[in-house]
DNA sequence: TTGTACGCGTTATCAC
DNA sequence: GTGATAACGCGTACAA
């Protein structure tokens, strides 16, 4: 095992060299330096998390976190991924503060990202597509804040890492059930949310890119429900009457349970395959009645969790992940293996 | 935060005693003993890991791993995660020592799990049900040994954990899968593959218990395969040419290779819907092909990573988990998100 | 029965 | 430029 003293032994030097040397600290002789370089990459040196993390302890690490949609059942599953996430690190003295709002307003969450500025080291935040909030996200990371978007991404933007799904694929996936379910025909209904979410348009391409080896799947018509589920309900409902030979309904994002309950509202109509995201309380109740077969899972736990473990190996042993994505799988989802 | 030290301090006694009394090493009197605990009780004191680990660097602490099915791709998988893993803590002086074997022969296993004595600190096994190995299993346990059953448990036995997915519910999944997919009426042949797994009889039992709720279920014929894709290929044949009124194929375990190559050469019958799991290349290939629709996945990755993990809490940082059974979901999986 | 002292690997602060 | 030293929290050998 190659520690910082046994490099400082091998080279004659002291740890106190070795170290300024590793992590870059200048006031170093270049002979030296070199000579230093040398000797670790042969040995192949990695640092000890232990001893990094226990000398570290003093900084106090604080991560600040930003979710919108409070009170929403699928962020409620981050949230405790990131909680208990939270709980296996506090003792390395890193500790989580969780902010959260309601809905997807821009100053609102300007507003609180600016009441992080100058507090947090690293930030976990499931940002609006937004050029501003882009903005200052870059200036979060030129301050040397780690910044980490979750659940969905944000375009223009040099945040450190994306932990979330893969939303094209989500489409592609819902449209592949969709056929498996169905066959190889199908008049389908579309219920959008905010077309101000970047992941939800996403998932409608994958949709549609699919479909395209799909001569008999047709797109009847298409509404917004504006995340309501009232409105959802309503023009669900209206779709369904106006299109009697309609046989699915695919769901891109929230308002699910309006959308079944307007199916249920019109017992007498010919079935219908609904195809929608995210298994919470509403969309559980509407599969046990049988309105819903499937749902697509995106893994909302495994967001959180990871995302707090990928700003503990950053903050408390300096290291960064493999890759600055991390994709979670769709999957897809029964009564029986939610 | 607090440590031992402050734990000491507030006492008024020496960080030994304190010591002494958290790792009950006894030699303490019982009043200090009272004191101390009461303390760090009403502190909320935790054991800083990273302490834990440096101080523990001594130890080196050994894993050993012990799976069958050597050259399985569904293993490899586990394998990777274990790997994975042990990357990330080999700096804190662990290690991992793999053992395979091909098959499920006990003796084999017995003979791999000998030559463990007295070398490893903790066990990650994929066991053969065989009150031997669970004997072994259970003298390692008195030894101070942690063992954890990886992918299928073993019945009878005092392992401290067991990671891996609940095989009854994968059972149950498949058949609500296979209504999803036929309707309430389905004429299924079974494919077992050796009756020595205990995970495969609980399939086929969950899978059982699932059909009870459904009148026009039936299980038409049951054939075994030994786990060899040449019998599967040959007996599945046999059965879907005596039986033309199948409509639907139950992989249990092993040989779905074989059995689709058997749905593959009889391109004149009825259609068949196969319900098989593990996404390995030969059931990739085969969903390419269209003969698989769908298949169960269990997260192989998962659970190696997992079992390293909790080995690792537990010797490192000297954390137990949870629950002594992690259980990963049954994922339904279309060639769109694998 | 209790206290002291050292080491684990890293970082930070001095003194030279 | 460089080296010595203390500190982080824990475990433990040894002394009292």
């Amino acid at each position: 095992m190659v520690t910082i003293k046994k490099i400082a032994e091998l080279c004659g030097v002291s740890r106190g060299t070795v170290d300024r040397v590793l992590n870059k600290r200048g006031r170093v002789k270049p002979e030296t330096e070199a000579m230093i370089l040398a000797m670790a990459k042969q040995l192949g040196y990695q640092p000890n998390p232990a001893g990094k993390a226990l000398a570290a302890r003093k900084h106090k690490p604080v991560v600040g976190v930003i979710l919108t949609s409070k009170g929403n059942p699928f962020f409620d599953e981050i949230i405790r991924g990131i909680t208990v996430a939270e709980d296996r690190y506090q003792i390395y003295g890193m500790q989580a503060v969780l902010k959260t709002m309601r809905g997807y307003d821009v100053e609102d969450q300007l507003e609180l990202l600016e009441s992080f500025r100058g507090v947090v080291n690293a930030l976990i935040i499931n940002p609006i597509n937004d050029e501003r909030i882009a903005q200052v996200l870059n200036e979060y990371v030129d301050q040397g804040v780690y910044v980490i978007t979750v659940n969905t991404d944000i375009e223009n933007c040099r945040r450190n890492c994306y932990i979330g799904t893969d939303y094209f694929n989500g489409g592609e996936t819902a449209c592949a059930l969709l056929e498996v379910l169905l066959g190889e025909k199908a008049s389908i209904g579309v219920v959008l949310g905010s077309s101000r979410v970047l992941g939800h348009r996403q998932r409608l391409e994958g949709f549609r890119h699919r479909m395209e080896r799909l001569p008999d799947f047709h797109i009847m018509d298409v509404v917004e429900n504006e995340d309501d589920e009232i409105y959802s309900y309503d023009r669900t409902r209206q779709m369904l009457q106006q299109h009697p030979d309609m046989d699915a309904l695919f769901v891109v994002a929230t308002g699910v349970y309006g959308a079944c309950r307007a199916v249920l509202s019109l017992p007498d109509r010919k079935e219908i395959t609904v195809i929608a995201f995210d298994s919470v309380p509403t969309t559980v109740e509407m599969m046990k009645k049988g309105v819903l077969k499937t749902i697509i899972y995106q893994h909302p736990y495994r967001q959180g969790h990871k995302a707090m473990d990928v700003a503990f190996q950053y903050l408390v042993n300096d290291i960064q992940p493999d890759s600055s994505t991390y994709i979670l799988k769709n999957e897809i989802k029964l009564l029986e293996n939610l």
